[in-house]
DNA sequence: ATGAAATAGTGGTCAGACCACAATTTTTCT
DNA sequence: AGAAAAATTGTGGTCTGACCACTATTTCAT
């Protein structure tokens, strides 16, 4: 029945075993020797699952101590991706078409989720931080969204986004305050329009 | 220098391969024993190199015949991620909203992009065929959107949707002819509006 | 107690052996 | 000669056993 793809096999046992035992990133998953015994199979073929599961960013593993869980965010993985599916240009346009409508459908979502507290939060954030990066002020928007698959897809398409374009641009800090307020009177379309101005984008 | 990781390397030299010997999808790559011997590496390095290539789907292996170039542009990225994160109930909320709202950007991409002849072609369409599904309508919007990422990415969403509702919803032809018309009209706020109309969500 | 040395456990890699399968080549039969 | 059958070759799939390098633990001498 199993059929072929053995290693297939043990990255569907694996995942059964992170969501039985209830592991979190950094706990440490059984030794390579280990699951061979367990699941009756070689020691090879423990290994394949594995090195596609750390290759995704998944799983790490330390020479000599153990594989543990990650809490994944795109590591080289998008560099070998990118290298294999961003090859013409309209691949291209549509990284930074869907990044950028993503990023205003959770400022929408946010709207709705967000209270002052958060606001001023990020306000002070923004203004106190010397250099404060895009990226991690969309992150803190998107842990607002509460949504996330948007999260996971989010942050694939900003991976994908830093490869494809060689000296981030730096925006302005002001249009990020603007954005706040913006989001502060709950008026959706004056926060798609601050959006826009962040990014220098025609409407 | 090449420090840890045997694999890595090895797909950094399979992706050198593929782009000097401008390899495209369907094209076959060497045989494993041949790369191990080109590499001077062993035979299992090269293989955990290939399965991590292959869970990422970017090549497909044949037994008896050969390993292949996968048509990479379909990348199963975000489908891999999503089965490890599609685990509680949570998701589940996440799964709905984040079809819906994609589906809104589609249709607002495709109102910049569509043309008459396409409404008609459409509009023929729903008011001729007995029995249409809504995926059906949705699969050539988001076609007219013109955007590959977002098309991946509803399909999956798509998957999950119909393996978390029992019965799908049955939604009103005379909806979609609503949305039609605002599409035809390219008023976007009213294509937001038809498409809530659609699917019975409140504002 | 303290620090050094031996030990056990773990991932990293390789070599060799089968198996199952597919394509090709050779042989055999009509 | 032509077609069917059989042997051969090449390939991925898997297992086993063996080292190596590294880390953490235990043991032991001081």
């Amino acid at each position: 029945m199993s059929t072929s793809k053995i290693y297939l096999e043990i990255v569907k046992h694996l995942r059964v075993m992170i969501s039985n035992n209830g592991l979190k990133p950094g706990d440490k998953i059984p030794s390579e020797r280990d699951l061979s015994e367990r699941l009756d199979v070689g020691r090879s073929s423990v290994r394949e699952a594995l090195r596609a599961l750390e290759l995704l960013g998944l799983i790490e593993t330390k020479k000599g101590e153990g594989t543990f869980l990650r809490d994944f965010r795109g590591n080289q993985l998008v560099q070998i991706l990118s290298t294999f599916i961003l090859q013409d240009e309209k691949a291209k346009r549509d990284v930074f078409e869907t990044k950028y409508i993503i990023e205003i459908d959770c400022l929408r979502l946010a709207l709705k989720r967000i209270d002052r507290k958060n606001i001023v939060k990020l306000r002070n954030w923004i203004t106190k931080i010397e250099s404060f990066e895009d990226d991690e002020f969309f992150y803190q928007i998107i842990l607002l969204a509460d949504n996330h698959l948007f999260l996971r897809i989010w942050l694939i398409l900003k991976d994908y986004y830093y490869s494809l374009v060689q000296t981030p641009p730096k925006y302005k800090r002001e249009d990020y305050l603007f954005l706040l307020e913006a989001l502060e009177e709950k008026n959706e379309e004056l926060t798609v329009a601050a959006y826009w101005k962040l990014r220098n984008l025609s409407v």
